[in-house]
DNA sequence: CGAAACGTTGACCGTTTTCAATTACAGTGG
DNA sequence: CCACTGTAATTGAAAACGGTCAACGTTTCG
């Protein structure tokens, strides 16, 4: 949220104003004109984009934190409807503001670059682990990426549930390879932190149980 | 690639160098200083991230048209390894230069801010895609996704076998896909282009069939 | 205190992966 | 113009894997 803050704050903050919806209200829709840029602070947006016949397609479900329709800041209409999934909280902030602020103030365009820098390399990273066919593998993936130290050690700030929706798979799969890593001894569990056990003692184990 | 071009048109066109590397070579370590930024001409490049106990997680694999490391410009050090995977052309732009262009050239910044915002767009957008458990559902966003026109065809520019991976499920898998979704009349296939078969028309006939 | 959410494990079942085999082409050299 | 070769497109069958359902103990929180 800090950093999200940090290039909507070099909006004028008079500008930057906060707004309700509630559940099936629609923020905008495809072809209308960009008129301005949105934080979510609360609640699920879906943005869907509707075809030609009809039918549809979810581009993206934004969460609280997060910032969408950034693109449309460079586009004339939005290219998709987003229709709040939840009642929610946003935070808007006009195009034309934010794109005077950013001619002038290259601070601030900077920031937004930046923002967008990292959402791209944490999005990539995401995808990575998601390309991932085998769930303890791919769960190995997630909690390296996550872990730090050596050995590398995950503190657990987050209940399985929430991880295992992250990592993309149901939460039972994942206890059923939470404990198949253990036993293997890839991973060592404690209470709220998990220790992930080095390549070398553990793959000779494994081998052979398997 | 056009607009990967458009924003590294900006840094002065006498620092974009193109290099080449040959598979293995390294392109920066993870904690050196950040001197530059890159894209991929051709080839690919992989990204990882080592952890203290000499295990890795592949953070991404950049390909052909890609640009990476852009994070980096506002890092002081890189915080992963780039190996090229295959033999690659890259074209780097120093780090220094880029930002001396952006504190002065607002446009400049405004350019990669849009190249990022876009970036953000279509990996959400990939995202998505690739949380549908089921593989005809996946296909049948993916082509939706890419498909234009009412009602809605998708002109078929590179092979199966390509896009079953982009996609994310086996290329066997994906021609089973295909044969069911034919079966059922949510497509139609002709040599070189698919029909998409709007949700009415076809629906029914499925919930018939199965 | 009781309901709801979380953590955990087992069994069963449907879908995908794998492995294997076959067909369909496009390009190549004779 | 044809046999020849390699890659893409298909389809089949068996095995592996994760989803779903079910059951139960444990926490959490109003």
């Amino acid at each position: 949220m800090a950093s999200i803050q940090s290039w909507l704050d070099l909006a004028d903050t008079a500008t930057l104003q906060g707004r309700r919806y509630k559940a099936h209200d629609v923020l905008f829709r495809q072809g209308e004109a960009v008129s301005q840029m949105f934080m979510l602070e609360a609640g699920r947006v879906q943005l869907v984009r509707y075809l030609g016949d009809g039918s549809s397609v979810t581009l993206h479900v934004a969460r609280s934190g997060e910032t969408f329709a950034e693109a449309s800041l460079f586009a004339a209409s939005y290219h998709c409807d987003a229709v709040a999934e939840t009642d929610c909280l946003v935070h808007t902030v006009s195009k034309a503001e934010l794109l005077a602020t950013m001619s002038t103030n290259s601070e601030a365009t900077l920031a937004l670059a930046k923002h967008l820098a990292f959402q791209v390399r944490d999005l990539r990273a995401k995808f990575e682990v998601h390309n991932i066919r085998s769930l303890p593998d791919r769960l190995m993936a997630w909690m390296r990426m996550h872990a730090q130290g050596n050995p590398p050690v995950l503190m657990l700030d987050r209940n399985w549930t929430d991880i295992a929706a992250e990592v993309g798979f149901t939460r039972e799969a994942i206890y059923r390879a939470l404990s198949l890593l253990e036993k293997r001894e890839q991973i060592r569990r404690t209470k709220g932190t998990i220790i992930l056990v080095g390549e070398e003692k553990a793959s000779k184990l494994a081998r052979m149980q398997l």
